[in-house]
DNA sequence: TCTTTTTCATATCATTTCAATAGGAATTAA
DNA sequence: TTAATTCCTATTGAAATGATATGAAAAAGA
């Protein structure tokens, strides 16, 4: 049930430009997200290339280039981008819903692994196409503030050009802190679900 | 988010053995399976060496030998054998329960992308550590007797012993169902859950 | 105009994984 | 003794994975 290298490095730099967005930086050059994320530079060049084909993104070429989010975060599932990258979601391909294939087995109908896999592809869907872009770079930043790390992409890089004022956040989004009695903070699920829901329990 | 070849195969054969021991067929040969499922022989023998040696299954050699499961269908779960086939269940590496690794990532803390991944993997171990062998076996079996379908291994193939009596199904496990509002029963999914559960909704 | 820095485009490569295939040894029943 | 089966180990071919390599095209600044 892997994601590849390519999708982890595909998301982690669409997540990356994100966080730029929300700062305000304008355009980031393969060479600092490649730095930032120990990704092997040229290979996440071809990568760029493929984001950018398939409309996520948008560049500027030449000195001073970069990329950018081509549309807002929160405008982009995150399971949009697993499929571009590694294809279906489904574990197998007669029971997914954006590229079915017909299986070897001898009767589809009544095959109990085919449920049991539709199971499967439905909660992975359900996480991956419910969440955008936007709820990911939001928990990332809010976890960031909270602990006092200053988030990247915050001034220009090269550049000494002004940059634009960060999108004030109304109050970090809202972020009604509730609080949790020790107790229960015991085990912390830590997945995106209990850092937006805080009462969320498996 | 692929499940391979092989381990599909796995679990086809395992569902195979639970049904034929729920039919009281003492044991199930390597080309009956491989017959049924459309599954290169020689590739399937070497799958049920390495369940055999996982102690899932048991064997008889020689003449009229075969295949049985070597425990109890409800005492084994379906992500005990995944795991055993294709490794963990996390889609990364730093979100696996049972093999976590580092990844190369600057900071896991803070790292968005695990966070989700991590509710991911959660959600595929919450389906197939969940469910059992037994509960697979019990959809199929169900949903075949209900449509008509005579149940296969239902007797010796080559030989011809006397077969067990078929375990008697105590009145299908007594669901507790509980009514949903029709609105809020959103679309049927055929999955096992909503098999198992015929009000279930996502 | 020339240089530097970037994206863009292709080709290539090394390794691993996947999905088998092959050949025969050991065991068992008749 | 023979036939049918599991067991064991090696090999293979194709594809996927995870990169490198080389250089063209574009943009900005000197």
């Amino acid at each position: 049930m892997k994601l590849s290298k390519k999708g982890e490095y595909a998301l982690r730099s669409l997540i990356d430009l994100g966080i730029a967005a929300d700062v305000g930086r304008e355009l980031v050059q393969v060479a600092e997200l490649a730095e930032k994320e120990l990704i092997p530079a040229k290979f996440l060049e071809q990568i760029m290339q493929e984001l950018k084909s398939a409309g996520f993104i948008t560049s500027q070429r030449g000195k001073f280039g970069g990329y950018r989010l081509a549309r807002p975060a929160d405008d982009i599932s995150i399971g949009e981008i697993v499929r571009l990258i590694d294809g279906p979601l489904a574990p197998i391909g007669c029971v997914s819903q954006t590229s079915y294939e017909k299986c070897s087995c001898p009767d589809e109908v009544h095959c109990g692994l085919r449920m049991l896999m539709l199971d499967v592809r439905n909660a992975i869907a359900g996480i991956l196409d419910r969440y955008s872009l936007a709820d990911v770079v939001d928990v990332t930043t809010r976890k960031m503030k909270r602990d006092g790390i200053p988030l990247p992409f915050s001034h220009e890089r090269t550049h000494g050009a002004a940059r634009r004022s960060a999108k004030e956040q109304p109050a970090a989004a809202a972020t009604k802190r509730q609080q949790i009695p020790a107790d229960r903070r015991l085990k912390p699920v830590e997945g995106i679900l209990s850092e937006l829901f805080p009462d969320y329990t498996i």
